[in-house]
DNA sequence: AGTAAATATTAAGAATTCGTGATAATCTTC
DNA sequence: GAAGATTATCACGAATTCTTAATATTTACT
Protein backbone atom coordinates (compact mmCIF):
# COMPACT_ATOMS: atom_id res chain seq x y z
CA UNK A 1 0.00 0.00 0.00
CA UNK A 2 1.35 3.26 -0.49
CA UNK A 3 2.25 5.87 2.04
CA UNK A 4 1.45 9.15 2.45
CA UNK A 5 4.00 11.89 3.73
CA UNK A 6 3.21 14.89 5.43
CA UNK A 7 -0.59 14.31 6.15
CA UNK A 8 -2.38 15.93 9.13
CA UNK A 9 -4.94 14.41 10.48
CA UNK A 10 -7.03 16.32 13.34
CA UNK A 11 -9.19 13.44 15.45
CA UNK A 12 -12.31 14.75 17.27
CA UNK A 13 -14.44 12.35 19.40
CA UNK A 14 -15.13 12.98 23.76
CA UNK A 15 -14.26 9.94 24.23
CA UNK A 16 -10.29 9.77 25.17
CA UNK A 17 -9.93 5.97 24.61
CA UNK A 18 -11.32 5.85 21.28
CA UNK A 19 -9.10 9.26 20.77
CA UNK A 20 -5.66 7.56 21.75
CA UNK A 21 -6.30 4.07 20.12
CA UNK A 22 -6.72 5.40 16.65
CA UNK A 23 -4.17 8.46 17.67
CA UNK A 24 -1.36 5.90 18.12
CA UNK A 25 -2.72 3.54 14.81
CA UNK A 26 -2.88 6.71 12.47
CA UNK A 27 0.67 8.08 13.99
CA UNK A 28 1.94 4.49 13.37
CA UNK A 29 1.00 4.53 9.84
CA UNK A 30 3.17 8.08 9.67
CA UNK A 31 0.38 10.84 9.71
CA UNK A 32 0.78 13.44 11.86
CA UNK A 33 -1.93 13.88 14.47
CA UNK A 34 -3.63 15.76 16.58
CA UNK A 35 -6.48 15.24 19.18
CA UNK A 36 -9.56 17.38 20.18
CA UNK A 37 -12.21 16.34 22.61
CA UNK A 38 -15.24 18.89 22.13
CA UNK A 39 -16.36 20.85 19.44
CA UNK A 40 -14.94 24.58 20.23
CA UNK A 41 -11.32 23.15 20.74
CA UNK A 42 -11.50 21.06 17.33
CA UNK A 43 -12.25 24.41 15.75
CA UNK A 44 -9.74 26.59 17.17
CA UNK A 45 -6.60 23.65 16.66
CA UNK A 46 -8.54 22.83 13.30
CA UNK A 47 -7.38 26.86 12.02
CA UNK A 48 -3.99 26.91 14.14
CA UNK A 49 -3.21 23.06 12.45
CA UNK A 50 -4.50 22.85 9.16
CA UNK A 51 -5.63 19.60 9.38
CA UNK A 52 -6.05 18.08 5.60
CA UNK A 53 -8.70 15.33 7.36
CA UNK A 54 -10.31 15.78 10.29
CA UNK A 55 -12.28 12.69 11.51
CA UNK A 56 -15.33 13.70 13.63
CA UNK A 57 -17.84 12.34 15.85
CA UNK A 58 -21.13 13.52 15.66
CA UNK A 59 -22.31 13.17 19.12
CA UNK A 60 -20.34 15.78 21.67
CA UNK A 61 -21.13 17.56 24.21
CA UNK A 62 -21.02 21.41 23.64
CA UNK A 63 -21.12 21.63 19.85
CA UNK A 64 -21.68 18.94 18.25
CA UNK A 65 -19.88 17.31 15.20
CA UNK A 66 -22.33 19.23 12.35
CA UNK A 67 -21.93 22.29 13.92
CA UNK A 68 -18.19 22.00 13.60
CA UNK A 69 -18.40 20.91 10.17
CA UNK A 70 -20.39 23.56 8.89
CA UNK A 71 -18.19 26.70 10.79
CA UNK A 72 -14.77 24.88 8.87
CA UNK A 73 -16.41 24.06 5.50
CA UNK A 74 -16.79 27.56 4.98
CA UNK A 75 -13.52 28.35 5.29
CA UNK A 76 -10.96 25.98 5.05
CA UNK A 77 -9.76 23.49 2.49
CA UNK A 78 -9.87 19.86 4.40
CA UNK A 79 -12.07 16.75 3.99
CA UNK A 80 -14.17 15.69 7.15
CA UNK A 81 -15.40 12.43 7.79
CA UNK A 82 -17.93 12.43 10.56
CA UNK A 83 -17.98 8.96 12.73
CA UNK A 84 -21.74 8.20 13.86
CA UNK A 85 -23.03 5.32 16.36
CA UNK A 86 -24.92 2.68 14.07
CA UNK A 87 -28.21 3.39 16.23
CA UNK A 88 -28.05 6.88 15.44
CA UNK A 89 -28.85 7.22 11.55
CA UNK A 90 -31.80 8.16 10.31
CA UNK A 91 -32.63 10.05 7.58
CA UNK A 92 -32.18 13.63 9.21
CA UNK A 93 -28.64 12.70 10.40
CA UNK A 94 -28.21 11.77 7.18
CA UNK A 95 -29.18 14.95 5.81
CA UNK A 96 -27.03 17.02 8.25
CA UNK A 97 -23.81 14.55 7.33
CA UNK A 98 -24.00 15.93 3.66
CA UNK A 99 -21.52 18.60 4.62
CA UNK A 100 -18.71 16.54 5.50
CA UNK A 101 -17.19 14.58 2.71
CA UNK A 102 -17.49 10.91 3.74
CA UNK A 103 -18.69 9.09 6.99
CA UNK A 104 -18.51 5.90 8.87
CA UNK A 105 -20.86 3.79 11.07
CA UNK A 106 -19.93 2.87 15.05
CA UNK A 107 -17.83 0.03 15.24
CA UNK A 108 -15.98 0.29 12.59
CA UNK A 109 -12.61 -1.76 11.89
CA UNK A 110 -9.12 0.81 11.84
CA UNK A 111 -8.18 -0.88 8.65
CA UNK A 112 -11.94 0.52 6.83
CA UNK A 113 -11.15 4.27 8.24
CA UNK A 114 -7.62 3.79 7.06
CA UNK A 115 -9.00 3.10 3.66
CA UNK A 116 -11.48 6.11 3.73
CA UNK A 117 -8.79 8.69 4.86
CA UNK A 118 -6.40 7.14 1.75
CA UNK A 119 -9.51 7.87 -0.37
CA UNK A 120 -10.63 11.06 0.75
CA UNK A 121 -6.62 12.22 0.54
CA UNK A 122 -6.16 10.68 -2.99
CA UNK A 123 -9.60 12.18 -4.07
CA UNK A 124 -8.82 15.74 -2.46
CA UNK A 125 -4.95 15.84 -2.17
CA UNK A 126 -4.04 14.12 -5.37
CA UNK A 127 -1.07 16.63 -5.33
CA UNK A 128 0.37 14.79 -1.86
CA UNK A 129 0.36 11.33 -2.90
CA UNK A 130 3.60 10.41 -4.41
CA UNK A 131 1.77 9.41 -7.36
CA UNK A 132 0.58 12.53 -9.14
CA UNK A 133 1.15 11.86 -12.81
CA UNK A 134 -1.35 9.41 -14.17
CA UNK A 135 0.17 9.12 -17.53
CA UNK A 136 0.32 12.08 -19.91
CA UNK A 137 -1.67 14.30 -17.07
CA UNK A 138 -0.57 15.78 -14.03
CA UNK A 139 -3.52 17.26 -10.98
CA UNK A 140 -2.09 19.82 -9.72
CA UNK A 141 -4.68 20.41 -7.30
CA UNK A 142 -3.61 23.29 -5.24
CA UNK A 143 -3.35 25.16 -8.35
CA UNK A 144 -6.63 23.38 -9.73
CA UNK A 145 -4.81 23.27 -12.99
CA UNK A 146 -4.86 19.80 -15.09
CA UNK A 147 -1.48 19.30 -17.35
CA UNK A 148 -1.61 17.04 -20.44
CA UNK A 149 1.38 16.45 -22.34
CA UNK A 150 3.16 19.36 -20.48
CA UNK A 151 0.43 22.27 -22.03
CA UNK A 152 -1.73 23.28 -19.22
CA UNK A 153 -5.46 22.75 -20.23
CA UNK A 154 -8.18 25.89 -19.83
CA UNK A 155 -10.48 24.56 -17.94
CA UNK A 156 -13.59 25.51 -16.41
CA UNK A 157 -14.17 24.72 -12.49
CA UNK A 158 -16.69 21.71 -13.72
CA UNK A 159 -14.57 20.76 -16.45
CA UNK A 160 -11.55 20.57 -14.27
CA UNK A 161 -13.59 18.29 -11.70
CA UNK A 162 -15.24 16.13 -14.04
CA UNK A 163 -11.73 15.46 -15.72
CA UNK A 164 -10.10 15.35 -12.71
CA UNK A 165 -12.58 11.97 -11.60
CA UNK A 166 -12.12 10.85 -15.21
CA UNK A 167 -8.19 10.80 -14.89
CA UNK A 168 -8.11 9.57 -11.26
CA UNK A 169 -10.60 7.24 -11.70
CA UNK A 170 -8.50 5.80 -15.32
CA UNK A 171 -9.32 2.52 -17.00
CA UNK A 172 -12.76 2.41 -14.97
CA UNK A 173 -16.31 2.66 -16.54
CA UNK A 174 -17.93 5.38 -14.77
CA UNK A 175 -22.03 5.75 -15.46
CA UNK A 176 -23.25 9.30 -16.33
CA UNK A 177 -25.55 8.68 -13.12
CA UNK A 178 -21.95 7.94 -11.35
CA UNK A 179 -20.36 11.20 -12.91
CA UNK A 180 -23.37 12.96 -11.84
CA UNK A 181 -23.25 12.03 -8.29
CA UNK A 182 -19.35 12.28 -7.65
CA UNK A 183 -18.97 15.85 -9.87
CA UNK A 184 -22.45 17.71 -9.79
CA UNK A 185 -23.51 16.10 -6.89
CA UNK A 186 -26.41 13.45 -5.37
CA UNK A 187 -28.78 16.48 -5.58
CA UNK A 188 -28.39 17.74 -8.77
CA UNK A 189 -32.31 17.56 -10.68
CA UNK A 190 -31.21 17.75 -14.47
CA UNK A 191 -30.81 15.41 -16.78
CA UNK A 192 -27.69 13.59 -17.54
CA UNK A 193 -27.25 14.68 -20.80
CA UNK A 194 -25.18 17.59 -19.25
CA UNK A 195 -22.06 15.06 -18.56
CA UNK A 196 -22.66 13.94 -22.35
CA UNK A 197 -21.92 18.19 -22.73
CA UNK A 198 -19.21 18.73 -20.89
CA UNK A 199 -17.62 15.28 -22.01
CA UNK A 200 -17.70 16.69 -25.46
CA UNK A 201 -16.38 20.43 -24.23
CA UNK A 202 -13.35 18.13 -22.78
CA UNK A 203 -12.44 16.40 -26.06
CA UNK A 204 -12.52 19.13 -27.72
CA UNK A 205 -9.97 20.52 -25.53
CA UNK A 206 -7.57 17.70 -25.56
CA UNK A 207 -7.94 17.13 -29.29
CA UNK A 208 -9.38 13.92 -28.77
CA UNK A 209 -11.36 13.68 -32.24
CA UNK A 210 -11.78 9.84 -32.37
CA UNK A 211 -12.73 9.50 -28.77
CA UNK A 212 -9.91 7.39 -28.12
CA UNK A 213 -8.84 9.24 -24.47
CA UNK A 214 -12.61 9.39 -23.43
CA UNK A 215 -14.26 6.25 -24.47
CA UNK A 216 -17.84 5.85 -24.85
CA UNK A 217 -19.09 2.74 -23.55
CA UNK A 218 -22.57 2.74 -24.59
CA UNK A 219 -25.26 1.40 -22.16
CA UNK A 220 -22.57 1.60 -19.26
CA UNK A 221 -20.80 5.26 -19.15
CA UNK A 222 -17.19 6.23 -20.15
CA UNK A 223 -13.82 5.76 -19.58
CA UNK A 224 -10.70 7.20 -19.68
CA UNK A 225 -8.23 4.99 -21.42
CA UNK A 226 -4.25 6.31 -20.75
CA UNK B 1 15.97 40.01 6.28
CA UNK B 2 15.84 36.58 6.77
CA UNK B 3 13.09 34.81 7.39
CA UNK B 4 12.23 31.45 9.46
CA UNK B 5 9.89 29.30 8.19
CA UNK B 6 8.19 26.39 9.18
CA UNK B 7 9.17 27.05 12.77
CA UNK B 8 6.62 25.57 15.63
CA UNK B 9 6.09 27.76 18.49
CA UNK B 10 4.37 27.04 21.77
CA UNK B 11 3.18 30.07 23.64
CA UNK B 12 2.26 29.42 27.24
CA UNK B 13 0.61 31.83 29.42
CA UNK B 14 -2.66 31.93 31.59
CA UNK B 15 -2.92 35.53 30.59
CA UNK B 16 -4.99 35.20 27.35
CA UNK B 17 -4.36 39.06 26.03
CA UNK B 18 -0.83 38.37 26.10
CA UNK B 19 -1.35 35.24 24.28
CA UNK B 20 -3.26 36.41 21.59
CA UNK B 21 -1.11 39.62 21.19
CA UNK B 22 1.97 36.87 20.76
CA UNK B 23 0.19 34.48 18.75
CA UNK B 24 -0.88 36.92 16.04
CA UNK B 25 2.85 38.92 15.88
CA UNK B 26 4.44 35.55 15.49
CA UNK B 27 1.82 34.14 12.78
CA UNK B 28 2.99 37.45 11.23
CA UNK B 29 6.36 36.82 11.49
CA UNK B 30 5.93 33.24 9.51
CA UNK B 31 5.75 30.84 12.50
CA UNK B 32 3.14 28.30 13.12
CA UNK B 33 1.70 29.11 16.32
CA UNK B 34 -0.14 27.15 18.93
CA UNK B 35 -0.93 28.30 22.60
CA UNK B 36 -1.78 26.99 25.89
CA UNK B 37 -3.55 28.47 28.71
CA UNK B 38 -2.34 26.14 31.87
CA UNK B 39 -0.06 23.88 32.45
CA UNK B 40 -1.87 20.75 31.67
CA UNK B 41 -2.63 21.88 28.27
CA UNK B 42 0.63 22.99 27.90
CA UNK B 43 2.35 19.52 28.30
CA UNK B 44 -0.19 17.71 26.45
CA UNK B 45 -0.09 20.25 23.02
CA UNK B 46 3.73 19.97 23.33
CA UNK B 47 3.73 16.17 23.09
CA UNK B 48 1.36 16.25 19.81
CA UNK B 49 2.87 19.28 18.17
CA UNK B 50 6.38 18.82 18.81
CA UNK B 51 6.83 22.87 18.79
CA UNK B 52 11.10 23.85 18.18
CA UNK B 53 10.50 26.34 20.76
CA UNK B 54 8.07 27.03 23.79
CA UNK B 55 7.33 30.29 25.40
CA UNK B 56 6.31 29.33 29.20
CA UNK B 57 5.32 32.05 31.54
CA UNK B 58 6.19 31.25 35.23
CA UNK B 59 3.81 32.47 37.08
CA UNK B 60 0.30 30.26 36.65
CA UNK B 61 -2.10 28.54 38.73
CA UNK B 62 -2.05 24.68 38.76
CA UNK B 63 1.15 23.44 37.43
CA UNK B 64 3.56 26.07 37.21
CA UNK B 65 6.41 26.57 33.86
CA UNK B 66 9.02 25.29 36.30
CA UNK B 67 7.23 21.97 36.88
CA UNK B 68 5.89 22.07 32.76
CA UNK B 69 9.89 22.97 31.80
CA UNK B 70 10.87 19.99 34.09
CA UNK B 71 8.73 17.82 32.76
CA UNK B 72 9.42 18.45 29.09
CA UNK B 73 13.02 18.53 29.46
CA UNK B 74 13.39 15.05 29.81
CA UNK B 75 11.78 13.67 26.64
CA UNK B 76 11.40 16.25 24.20
CA UNK B 77 14.06 17.86 21.84
CA UNK B 78 12.86 21.56 22.64
CA UNK B 79 14.25 24.84 23.39
CA UNK B 80 12.56 26.85 26.27
CA UNK B 81 12.57 30.34 26.90
CA UNK B 82 10.97 31.54 30.27
CA UNK B 83 9.16 34.56 31.13
CA UNK B 84 8.52 36.09 34.43
CA UNK B 85 7.61 39.57 36.53
CA UNK B 86 10.76 41.30 36.75
CA UNK B 87 10.03 41.70 41.01
CA UNK B 88 9.90 37.62 40.83
CA UNK B 89 13.31 37.12 40.02
CA UNK B 90 15.32 36.17 43.04
CA UNK B 91 18.09 34.07 43.16
CA UNK B 92 15.64 30.91 43.82
CA UNK B 93 13.82 31.58 40.19
CA UNK B 94 17.39 31.71 38.79
CA UNK B 95 17.89 28.44 39.58
CA UNK B 96 15.08 27.22 39.05
CA UNK B 97 15.07 28.56 35.71
CA UNK B 98 18.53 26.96 34.69
CA UNK B 99 16.85 24.28 33.04
CA UNK B 100 15.32 26.30 30.44
CA UNK B 101 17.22 27.87 27.41
CA UNK B 102 16.47 31.66 28.07
CA UNK B 103 14.39 33.50 29.91
CA UNK B 104 13.46 36.87 29.46
CA UNK B 105 11.71 39.55 31.80
CA UNK B 106 8.70 41.28 31.53
CA UNK B 107 7.50 43.52 30.37
CA UNK B 108 9.68 43.29 27.17
CA UNK B 109 9.17 43.95 23.25
CA UNK B 110 8.19 42.52 20.76
CA UNK B 111 11.10 43.06 18.87
CA UNK B 112 13.34 41.87 22.27
CA UNK B 113 11.36 38.43 21.94
CA UNK B 114 12.00 37.84 18.32
CA UNK B 115 15.42 38.07 18.72
CA UNK B 116 15.51 35.80 21.45
CA UNK B 117 13.54 32.85 19.31
CA UNK B 118 15.80 33.73 16.40
CA UNK B 119 19.21 33.56 18.59
CA UNK B 120 17.28 30.34 19.58
CA UNK B 121 16.68 28.49 16.25
CA UNK B 122 19.75 29.62 14.60
CA UNK B 123 21.43 27.32 17.92
CA UNK B 124 19.18 24.84 18.06
CA UNK B 125 17.78 24.75 15.03
CA UNK B 126 20.06 25.86 12.25
CA UNK B 127 19.49 24.10 9.34
CA UNK B 128 16.03 25.97 9.33
CA UNK B 129 17.29 29.31 8.34
CA UNK B 130 15.72 30.68 5.29
CA UNK B 131 15.09 33.87 3.07
CA UNK B 132 12.28 35.23 2.03
CA UNK B 133 11.78 36.50 -1.86
CA UNK B 134 9.28 35.38 -3.57
CA UNK B 135 9.57 35.59 -7.47
CA UNK B 136 10.01 39.93 -7.82
CA UNK B 137 8.49 40.40 -4.33
CA UNK B 138 10.33 40.94 -1.51
CA UNK B 139 8.17 41.25 1.53
CA UNK B 140 9.60 43.01 4.45
CA UNK B 141 7.57 42.69 7.24
CA UNK B 142 9.54 44.79 9.74
CA UNK B 143 8.86 48.27 7.70
CA UNK B 144 5.81 46.81 6.14
CA UNK B 145 6.85 47.13 2.83
CA UNK B 146 6.65 44.91 -0.43
CA UNK B 147 8.88 45.14 -2.78
CA UNK B 148 7.73 44.33 -6.45
CA UNK B 149 10.96 44.60 -8.83
CA UNK B 150 13.22 46.63 -6.92
CA UNK B 151 10.42 49.53 -6.63
CA UNK B 152 8.35 50.60 -3.25
CA UNK B 153 4.54 49.37 -3.42
CA UNK B 154 2.45 52.11 -2.22
CA UNK B 155 0.01 49.98 -0.54
CA UNK B 156 -2.28 50.72 2.51
CA UNK B 157 -2.82 48.35 5.15
CA UNK B 158 -5.42 46.05 4.20
CA UNK B 159 -4.14 45.95 0.78
CA UNK B 160 -0.01 45.16 2.25
CA UNK B 161 -1.77 42.23 4.47
CA UNK B 162 -4.01 41.07 1.20
CA UNK B 163 -0.26 40.94 -1.18
CA UNK B 164 1.21 39.50 1.71
CA UNK B 165 -0.85 36.75 2.16
CA UNK B 166 -1.38 36.17 -1.68
CA UNK B 167 2.70 35.88 -2.56
CA UNK B 168 3.22 34.14 0.51
CA UNK B 169 0.99 31.48 -0.68
CA UNK B 170 1.55 32.22 -4.28
CA UNK B 171 0.87 28.98 -6.36
CA UNK B 172 -2.00 27.94 -4.28
CA UNK B 173 -5.51 28.95 -5.48
CA UNK B 174 -7.54 30.90 -2.39
CA UNK B 175 -10.88 31.29 -2.12
CA UNK B 176 -12.63 34.60 -1.20
CA UNK B 177 -13.94 32.77 1.67
CA UNK B 178 -10.78 31.41 2.65
CA UNK B 179 -9.31 35.14 1.98
CA UNK B 180 -11.35 37.02 3.80
CA UNK B 181 -11.07 34.73 7.11
CA UNK B 182 -7.16 35.45 7.01
CA UNK B 183 -6.76 39.01 5.55
CA UNK B 184 -10.31 40.57 7.68
CA UNK B 185 -10.74 37.78 10.25
CA UNK B 186 -13.06 35.47 10.71
CA UNK B 187 -15.99 37.51 12.17
CA UNK B 188 -15.90 40.09 9.26
CA UNK B 189 -19.46 40.23 8.32
CA UNK B 190 -19.32 42.24 4.90
CA UNK B 191 -19.59 40.63 1.50
CA UNK B 192 -17.06 38.55 -0.40
CA UNK B 193 -16.96 41.70 -3.20
CA UNK B 194 -14.86 43.70 -0.90
CA UNK B 195 -12.10 41.21 -1.77
CA UNK B 196 -12.79 41.72 -5.66
CA UNK B 197 -12.26 45.19 -4.75
CA UNK B 198 -8.82 45.02 -3.22
CA UNK B 199 -7.89 42.11 -5.89
CA UNK B 200 -8.41 45.06 -8.40
CA UNK B 201 -6.55 48.11 -6.78
CA UNK B 202 -3.88 45.46 -6.23
CA UNK B 203 -3.72 44.68 -10.10
CA UNK B 204 -3.63 48.49 -10.85
CA UNK B 205 -0.82 49.42 -8.77
CA UNK B 206 1.24 46.30 -10.52
CA UNK B 207 0.03 46.70 -13.23
CA UNK B 208 -1.01 43.80 -13.73
CA UNK B 209 -3.50 44.68 -16.82
CA UNK B 210 -4.08 41.09 -18.59
CA UNK B 211 -4.80 39.16 -15.12
CA UNK B 212 -1.33 37.30 -15.02
CA UNK B 213 0.30 38.04 -11.96
CA UNK B 214 -3.30 37.39 -9.97
CA UNK B 215 -5.48 35.40 -11.83
CA UNK B 216 -8.79 34.55 -11.41
CA UNK B 217 -10.20 31.09 -11.18
CA UNK B 218 -13.92 31.60 -11.51
CA UNK B 219 -16.07 29.83 -9.27
CA UNK B 220 -12.46 28.96 -7.33
CA UNK B 221 -10.54 32.03 -6.03
CA UNK B 222 -7.55 33.89 -6.95
CA UNK B 223 -4.33 32.87 -7.27
CA UNK B 224 -0.82 34.18 -7.84
CA UNK B 225 1.45 33.04 -10.78
CA UNK B 226 5.55 34.13 -10.34
C1' DA C 1 -32.30 -2.19 -44.13
C1' DG C 2 -35.37 -0.41 -40.69
C1' DT C 3 -36.10 0.97 -36.08
C1' DA C 4 -35.45 2.40 -31.49
C1' DA C 5 -32.39 3.77 -28.02
C1' DA C 6 -28.28 5.98 -26.73
C1' DT C 7 -25.05 9.42 -27.47
C1' DA C 8 -23.16 13.67 -29.92
C1' DT C 9 -23.48 18.14 -31.31
C1' DT C 10 -25.01 22.80 -31.35
C1' DA C 11 -26.85 26.86 -30.11
C1' DA C 12 -29.34 29.82 -27.23
C1' DG C 13 -30.82 31.76 -23.07
C1' DA C 14 -30.46 31.40 -17.83
C1' DA C 15 -27.73 31.85 -14.11
C1' DT C 16 -23.65 32.95 -11.84
C1' DT C 17 -19.56 35.28 -11.00
C1' DC C 18 -16.53 39.00 -11.57
C1' DG C 19 -15.00 43.74 -12.58
C1' DT C 20 -15.76 48.48 -12.12
C1' DG C 21 -16.89 53.17 -10.86
C1' DA C 22 -19.46 55.82 -7.77
C1' DT C 23 -20.36 56.87 -3.27
C1' DA C 24 -20.84 56.59 1.67
C1' DA C 25 -18.67 55.82 6.07
C1' DT C 26 -14.65 55.81 8.85
C1' DC C 27 -10.22 56.94 10.30
C1' DT C 28 -5.84 60.14 10.15
C1' DT C 29 -3.38 63.98 9.99
C1' DC C 30 -2.40 68.50 10.13
C1' DG D 1 -12.54 70.26 12.22
C1' DA D 2 -11.19 70.34 7.35
C1' DA D 3 -8.71 67.71 3.99
C1' DG D 4 -7.21 63.54 2.57
C1' DA D 5 -6.64 58.77 2.70
C1' DT D 6 -8.62 54.43 3.63
C1' DT D 7 -12.19 51.13 4.00
C1' DA D 8 -16.65 49.37 2.99
C1' DT D 9 -20.91 49.12 0.33
C1' DC D 10 -23.72 49.14 -3.60
C1' DA D 11 -25.52 48.68 -8.16
C1' DC D 12 -25.00 47.42 -12.71
C1' DG D 13 -22.75 45.85 -16.88
C1' DA D 14 -19.54 42.44 -18.78
C1' DA D 15 -17.83 38.06 -19.10
C1' DT D 16 -18.02 33.39 -18.34
C1' DT D 17 -20.19 29.25 -17.18
C1' DC D 18 -24.09 26.22 -16.72
C1' DT D 19 -28.19 24.15 -18.27
C1' DT D 20 -31.61 23.00 -21.36
C1' DA D 21 -33.59 21.73 -25.47
C1' DA D 22 -33.79 20.71 -30.17
C1' DT D 23 -31.66 18.16 -33.78
C1' DA D 24 -28.24 15.04 -35.76
C1' DT D 25 -25.62 10.98 -35.64
C1' DT D 26 -24.23 6.53 -34.21
C1' DT D 27 -25.01 1.96 -32.51
C1' DA D 28 -27.43 -2.35 -31.47
C1' DC D 29 -30.83 -5.31 -32.60
C1' DT D 30 -34.49 -7.48 -35.30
Amino acid sequence: MQKLKGIKVLLVDDEPNILEFLEMGLQDEGFEVMTAQDGMMAVTLAKQFQPHIIILDVMMPGMDGFEVCRMLKKSENVAIIMLTAKDEVDDRVKGLMLGADDYMMKPFSFEELLARIQARIRNQFPNLMEEVVHGPFRIDDRRKEILYNQRVLELSTTEYELLKYLVINQGLVLSKAKILDKVWGYDFGGDENIVEVYIRSLREKLKDKEHRLIRTLRGSGYRVDL
